[in-house]
DNA sequence: TCATTAAGTATGC
DNA sequence: GCATACTTAATGA
């Protein structure tokens, strides 16, 4: 395996107050490896055994239901810190990681989680804030699937989409990896058919272009109006 | 308002 | 040519 460059982490809010020295000893213990689209990481109620950097391409977390449907929980970017267990007091992974395009992510053994903390300025209180945001973002999607008809549920989950992992293009904002409609119902707790419905419609109005697996929203401040966001 | 059923077209390996 | 992605209409809770 090639060596790493210190300059896939420097910039990244865990690492960026360490020592150059620091990161490689970070790199040096670090396993990298890809990820085919749609293969997992690791799974829903399996040792925790490995901590995760998402270097490259994008993941879905998903939930499986009693009744065996997945519920998408959320998207993971580059730069973010995942399958992070073990600061939730947890030893087994709380739900499945899947690459939702091809990625690359290096990961660490557990038992390195207390050295990381211990050694490492800012990593462990950037740690929890990554976790603290996914919670408040999971929280304001569970009350939002709650309260809001399906229209504006799907309308959040595409700007959320879009915020998270847009690239700019001529058209508009796309998202930056693959995204089906059955994907997009799994975001927000309805069927393929009506997201189908739902983007049909938005396309015939301008406000957004689709072709298979692929997004492109040409006007995000109507999908704003739509998603009834106040302010 | 939305899920379900069903029956179709389009797309890509 | 087959599986997968997507569309659309009809029906009914």
């Amino acid at each position: 395996m090639p060596k790493l460059d210190e300059s896939l982490l420097s910039d990244l809010p865990p690492f960026c107050l360490l020592e150059k020295s620091q990161i490689r000893e970070i790199l040096d213990r670090a396993v990298s490896r890809r990820y085919e689209e749609g293969s997992a990481i690791f799974r829903e109620g399996h040792d925790a055994d490995r901590f995760y950097l998402l270097l490259d391409g994008y993941l879905r977390v998903v939930r499986t239901t009693p009744g065996g449907d997945q519920i998408i929980v959320l998207h993971i970017s580059p730069g973010q810190l995942f399958g992070i267990a073990p600061a939730l007091q947890r030893d087994t992974y709380p739900a499945t990681s899947i690459a939702a395009a091809e990625s690359i992510a290096l990961s660490w053994p557990t038992s390195l989680w207390p050295e990381f903390v211990a050694n490492y300025p800012g990593f462990a209180t950037e740690s929890y804030k990554t976790l603290g945001q996914r919670l408040g973002q999971i929280q304001d999607t569970l009350t939002e699937m709650a309260t809001q008809a399906v229209e504006k549920r799907v309308a959040c989950a595409l700007l959320r989409l879009v915020n998270q992992t847009g690239r700019k293009t001529e058209e508009g904002i796309e998202i930056a990896f693959p995204v089906t409609r059955h994907d997009i119902s799994e975001m927000t707790g309805t069927t393929l058919h009506t997201v189908s419905r739902l983007l049909s419609s938005w396309q015939k109005d301008g406000i957004v272009q689709s072709t298979r697996k692929h997004i492109v929203v040409t006007a995000p401040h109507r999908l704003v109006v739509l998603s009834g966001i106040e302010g």
